[in-house]
RNA sequence: GCGAGGGUGGCGAAAUUGGCAAACGCACUGGACUUAGGAUCCAGCUCCGCCUGAGGCGGAUUGGGGGUUCAAGUCCCCCCUCUCGCACCA
């Protein structure tokens, strides 16, 4: 053995076994329970960070102890290869966008490979190899044939100058963020999935996610966004037809009195062709669409609109009401025409002030009268309908119903559900992404590839357009394809290529048979692995990814691909990684190594003013406060690593990085290898304690606390994660060995059994978080197999019993005294005692005694 | 504004069902070993006060205030504060 810890020897010592003894391979296995174990996978943008480290080492602990555990441990990685990043180097170093995907992977790869973490490398994926989109492809023809996937015009941020689509994040103060130029709004046909079709279904599951945090759970649920209301039909003054409008407060449409609608509304236009209004409306309406989404959600938006010249009539009332155009009514959500309630709506009361629009109370609240024109804010809590035709009189919340069934009876509207959540538009126009597949031909229209001809490859000869414009549409040899239905020679194929959220949306059930080549997956496999048992990532993901992964297996089901409906049984979201900033008046933030410590404190390197600790955020490269994990590895080894990040806080919690912690972790696994070291000549050849003898005095002690700590620590990873209570039970086993204080003790044959046993234990008990150094610790002391291969060991209850036990004495609820009785003592027994102690006599002084509690085993309360 | 989650020593954090607040670690202080110590080992370490002293004694303390209880970090009410999410959603 060698004297001193050598991560670096020790790690690719046992890396290498672990490879070469394929002990992370797994298959399908019905005799063995299965366990899946996902954290997300990442984008390959170069390097892994801290997060990373954090979020696998979590997952890593959790499928080595399943293992242990006896599971059949499914543990995958591989690669989110697609997006936008790869583009964006492409143009900046010149690389095309696969040959930098790919070398980020091969980095990447193996700085997972140096951390050790124990993943099935032979089902490693990534999601920009045609192996992998040609099914997504696949899937999106057979959507497409039941109407899944539709196309449809849709608005997106538009670049003229770079002639290309922004995301919203390239949209800066609503300019281009290469160019500058002004960002406008352009209507382009786009590919929708028709997740709405199940907005109700993955609502109402939300309930039945009993694993998940309910922060998630509730995010979820607001983003889908499910609001109980009705349809109400306006009929226009002219009599062209009607608007429809949605609102949840049906109880106050007598109070309606004029009508807002969204500058997109196709109608806005057309009701003020040939009056006053149009070139003002006109205007308008072109000045608010230009303006970026950004913007138009912003705090600050000023509330605006312009009379479009034409009325429409309360239905109920019959009162003529003004159309408004308004920049804060939306066209996404509802119908895009919102009733105003001035009385009781405080955005419609504003509006309605500023324009000098009539408002009508319609319900009176308790005890009060609203007096329209001296009211100042609008009234939106409960009340008793008034000037409300057959309503008056009625609370409210009744009217709600009372009136839907009144809209339904009289055909001047319908109950409603409405959905915040919108159809998800999954075109990108965009170079490196999976292709649509799909074909324009002039004589049959919208034709999808079919499946024989599928996967629709990305061309990965197309050169990179500066701008970054995607290439695509100009590729001859890509865009112009014969129509696979007639054949015509002129047909082109669809340029754009999908969000990358699809991808991400199967990638798990990929896993279960990645080199599958008859579908997206072997459904035996499938069946066999799926769903996810326990699933971990960053909150970053609460939304979007994690809806769209359960809307998309909620498809599969539908086509008979899938038995279940929810992919992820369990949800962990890990906090994030944080360090404190330092920052210079002059020269803003500051790495550590630009700042120098001399009499004035901390001073900035560049021009020698102070320099403030910021607060503690979020590792990210602008706040110059990343940690880099390849420079920790190489001073301290994985292991240490591991440790530190599984030791500073429990998983959900944000971590607060810490050198000196780091330094702690390390300390404290060369000092468990020395305690080895130093013992381990003398207990290489002798069982481990088998608890049949008595023993007694530090020896009895020690065995105790071996099995406190197993169950101490298997409580804490089984029920609830905790690993950092894990490791700290740990270090107090390690520190009752070290307590022993006649060494000779140990040198006896119990001594040195028990001392096995401890010492064991906690290279067994650590070896899911630092597994290298438990590995070659095993090995030291004699051992064979792999540690990993060692079943988790179980406690024996009648271990954990404590002779004595301490009893604390309260008088008045303040401790006084404690002594320590037999562990069997009865309450009268305890009582007794506590009453007889000499403190506790001297304390009452005589006084009478009103009440003694007794808590067996831990206390005793004397009030006196 | 709405919703969720936090606030415990100098710091990261512990504290099953209400039952010794501060486990474990970091930092710090003192000591040992040493040519050296940024290695290692031993000891101390919430705050305030008291006793001449080794050592002991007392009080306070889990953001603030109130309540329930023999007993509250933990349960109830009010308030302060931080973080995150949502936010013209009709």
């Amino acid at each position: 053995m060698q004297k001193e810890y050598d991560p670096e020897f020790v790690e690719s010592k046992w890396q290498r076994i672990w490879q070469d003894r394929q002990l992370f391979r797994v298959k399908e296995d019905p005799a063995k329970k299965k366990y899946y174990l996902l954290e997300m996978f990442p984008y390959p943008s170069g390097n892994i960070h801290m997060g990373h480290v954090r979020n696998y080492a979590i997952g890593d602990v959790v499928a080595r102890y399943k293992r242990m555990q006896g599971c059949n441990v499914l543990h995958p990685m591989g690669w989110d290869a697609f997006g936008m990043p790869a583009e964006n180097a492409a143009l900046a170093n010149n690389v095309h966008p696969a040959k930098w995907t790919y070398q980020n992977i091969d980095t990447m790869r193996s700085q997972l490979k140096r951390l050790g973490f124990s993943y099935d490398w032979n089902r490693e994926l990534a999601t920009c190899k045609p192996e992998y989109y040609r099914w997504e492809q696949w899937l999106f023809v057979k959507m497409f044939d039941q109407g899944m996937a539709y196309r449809k015009k849709s608005f997106v941020n538009w670049c003229e100058k770079c002639q290309t689509v922004l995301a919203n994040e390239q949209v800066e103060a609503g300019l281009c963020w290469r160019c500058g130029e002004i960002v406008a709004q352009k209507e382009l046909d786009q590919w929708f999935f028709r997740i709405t079709d199940y907005a109700d279904d993955l609502l109402e599951y939300c309930e039945r996610l009993p694993g998940w945090p309910e922060k998630v759970v509730t995010m979820q649920k607001n983003w889908i966004g499910k609001s109980l209301g009705a349809e109400i039909y306006f009929p226009l003054k002219n009599g062209d037809g009607h608007i429809p409008v949605f609102t949840t407060r049906q109880d106050t449409v007598f109070g309606a009195t004029f009508m807002c609608m969204a500058p997109e509304h196709p109608l806005v236009l057309k009701l003020a062709a040939g009056t006053d209004q149009e070139t003002e409306v006109q205007a308008f309406v072109e000045r608010i669409r230009s303006q970026d989404k950004a913007k138009r959600t912003s705090d600050d938006y000023e509330k605006e609109g312009v009379f479009v010249g034409a009325f429409c009539i309360n239905p109920f009332t019959k009162q003529q009401m003004p159309i408004f155009t308004a920049n804060f009514a939306l066209m996404e959500y509802g119908t895009g025409a919102v009733m105003a309630v001035p009385a009781h709506d405080q955005r419609d009361f504003e509006f309605a002030r500023k324009y000098g629009l009539e408002i009508v109370v319609v319900i009176q609240p308790n005890g009060k009268t609203l007096d329209p024109a001296t009211m100042t804010e609008a009234y939106v809590d409960e009340g008793i309908l008034v000037r409300s035709g057959p309503f008056d009189g009625l609370e409210n919340l009744k009217a709600l119903d009372a009136i839907a069934g009144y809209l339904e009876e009289k055909k001047v509207g319908k109950r409603t559900v409405n959905f915040r959540l919108r159809d998800w538009g999954i075109s990108r126009q965009r170079y490196w992404g999976a292709p649509i597949p799909i074909v324009y031909c002039e004589k049959c229209g919208v034709v999808p590839v079919p499946e024989k001809q599928l996967p629709v490859i990305l061309p990965e000869d197309a050169k990179m357009l500066e701008g970054g414009k995607s290439p695509l549409p100009e590729l001859e040899s890509f865009a112009k394809t014969p129509c696979p239905k007639c054949g015509n020679p002129d047909a082109c194929r669809e340029t754009d290529t999908m969000d990358t959220f699809v991808e991400s949306s199967w990638y798990f059930e990929r896993y279960c048979s990645p080199d599958y080549d008859q579908g997206m997956f072997d459904k035996k496999a499938v069946e066999y692995w799926m769903p996810v048992d326990q699933y971990i990532g960053g909150i970053e993901h609460a939304i979007l990814h994690l809806l769209y992964s359960r809307y998309f297996t909620r498809v599969l089901k539908d086509f008979g691909l899938a038995t279940y409906k929810e992919p992820f049984t369990r949800l962990l979201t890990q906090g994030m990684v944080c360090k404190e900033t330092l920052k210079c008046a002059d020269h803003g933030f500051l790495f550590p190594e630009e700042v120098v410590e001399n009499d004035q404190g901390l001073t900035c390197k560049h021009c020698g003013s102070r320099v403030e600790i910021g607060r503690i955020e979020k590792m990210s490269k602008s706040k110059k406060n990343v940690v880099d994990p390849n420079a920790l590895i190489e001073k301290y080894g994985a292991d240490t690593l591991r440790l530190f990040c599984l030791f500073a806080a429990p998983p959900e919690r944000d971590l607060d990085w810490s050198d000196q912690g780091v330094e702690g972790a390390y300390r404290f696994l060369k000092r468990v290898w020395r305690l080895v070291e130093r013992h381990a000549a003398h207990i290489q050849d002798i069982k481990t304690f088998d608890g049949e003898k008595e023993v007694t005095g530090d020896l009895k002690a020690l065995y105790r606390k071996i099995h406190q700590t197993i169950k101490r620590v298997t409580n804490d990873i089984e029920t609830r994660f905790h690993f950092n209570t894990a490791i700290s039970a740990v270090m107090e086993l390690v520190n009752t060995v070290q307590a022993v204080k006649k060494e000779d003790i140990l040198l006896t044959p119990d001594g040195a059994s028990i001392l096995r046993s401890a010492l064991e234990t906690v290279i067994v008990l650590l070896s899911p978080i630092v597994p290298h150094w438990a590995e070659e610790l095993w090995e030291v002391l004699g051992n064979s197999e792999s540690v990993l291969e060692v079943a988790w060991p179980a406690y024996r209850e009648e271990a954990i019993v404590e002779d004595e036990i301490l009893i604390v004495v309260q008088i008045n609820g303040k401790v006084r005294s404690r002594f320590n009785i037999t562990a069997d003592a009865d309450e009268e027994a305890i009582k007794a005692a506590a009453l007889a102690d000499d403190r506790v006599v001297a304390r009452i002084a005589g006084r009478p005694v009103k009440k003694v509690i007794v808590v067996k085993k831990k206390l005793v309360n004397i009030v006196v």
